[in-house]
DNA sequence: GCTCGTCTATTGTGCAGACATATTCCCGAT
DNA sequence: ATCGGGAATATGTCTGCACAATAGACGAGC
């Protein structure tokens, strides 16, 4: 009998093959890694291997001397890329634009200063500015930077630059959070968006640390009719 | 000098670290896994598994013979869990609650076939169901489903379970896609969801597949005020 | 019966070596 | 100058081994 070469990617298809089929049913144990190294042949570090990456993918539950048992609830991750804006316009096809509409330092409304655990009414720099694509608003950005956080960002022409994009490039995160949700145009946004009042606006807001430093809070509004999408 | 412990996480971190500093600049060659295990005093398989987690999350981008380089943008990525809808409300500590509006089987709409890819006009199961917290709307689901690659669909009770859970329980998928959008409610969403008649929807759109067979596509729209948050 | 410590099975990680595979580089032939 | 092919090299993976960390099982002692 030929045998194939024995690959983690081969292990981890047969056993997702047998999650999917029932021979492994939700919530029981699988054979150890030990066992199974011995049925595929194979070392035990392959198998390992194949199982650690069918965990991470949510597939399996893995514990020291417990052993290995399939997920309960396989819950499905879809992992949303965050790409600078002005990348995201290029990839559509679209041309770039950018403009500045203000900036400048004031206290920190309290949304904001709470999200990121600051004391309230601390200044923090202001940016508001619109990204278009082919000329035509395409989101809004209403942004909070902790300037300390951020050195360099005083100097920074805001105007040529997005803080988007400098924030990118010269002050690295460790962590965030991000919450998506959809909201009505209020009058400000509207004029400035160009669209109806109260139309249905998709809106990310995003806010991040360096460690436990907050460096920015930003609540971006896409035009109507944006897509979000992904993979499963 | 007392040395620590190397573990990959360890140099991960040194790694990273060396990334946010600049030392290794953005689109820069950094040294081969046997430099670093030399610098660091480790197997090569140490230094590999740091790289390839920081590859896996974006920083790195590494090629055969080309060696590791630092990516130019970090596209950061958020990964969202999408959890049985039973579970999310449970998760918000409201009693979860399910009511079936319609279902039976009906031609497909032009914009689902295309989805899913199949002919336009094939008969495809369509359920319309409200998914309530604490007795209030939730999220109305609208599901067309491919009844001959769930089999079984047909005998469910889709009165007593969502098909959302039946799905999940039942029909493995293998892909899919997913969309997410604001969206304006229209008089019958607005009327079973119980919300002014043009109110922001947040809506999330799903198709899967097993293979190349599509299982289902289905559009779920949430209550004002949905808030999808994460980690990024 | 209950509690606490000990044993032990299982996963997590590290090491050294080997070979596989992809890709660039360079040199020779044309 | 250009093209093709082989050498060089970096990553990708497998093996076989070792030990660490964890947590369930079990028994001794109260």
């Amino acid at each position: 009998m030929l045998e194939a070469p024995v690959t983690w990617q081969a292990i981890r298809d047969e056993a997702l093959a047998r999650i999917r089929s029932r021979r492994w049913p939700p919530g029981e144990l699988i054979p150890s890694e030990t066992d199974l190294a011995r049925e595929f042949g194979c070392a035990r570090a392959t198998v390992s291997r194949a199982l650690r990456e069918l965990a991470e993918a949510g597939y399996l539950d893995r514990r020291r001397r417990a052993g290995t048992r399939v997920a309960l609830t396989p819950v499905r991750k879809a992992t949303l890329k965050i790409p600078v804006l002005r990348h995201e316009v290029a990839a559509r096809g679209a041309r770039y634009g950018y403009a500045l509409i203000s900036s400048g330092e004031k206290p920190a409304p309290l949304h904001v200063s709470s999200v990121l655990g600051l004391e309230a009414g601390m200044p923090l720099l202001h940016v508001l500015a619109l990204h278009l694509a082919d000329g035509a608003p395409y989101a809004l950005e209403d942004r909070w930077i902790n300037a300390m956080a951020a050195p360099g960002i005083e100097a920074a022409d805001l105007a040529a630059i997005s803080a988007n994009e400098w924030l990118v490039r010269n002050a690295p995160y460790s962590h965030g959070d991000l919450v998506l949700s959809a909201a009505a145009a209020d009058a400000e946004t509207a004029a400035i968006l160009r669209c109806p009042e109260g139309a249905a606006l998709f809106v990310a807001e995003r806010a991040t640390w360096l460690h436990d430093t907050p460096i920015t809070s930003v609540r971006q509004s896409y035009s109507p009719g944006y897509r979000l999408a992904t993979t499963l």
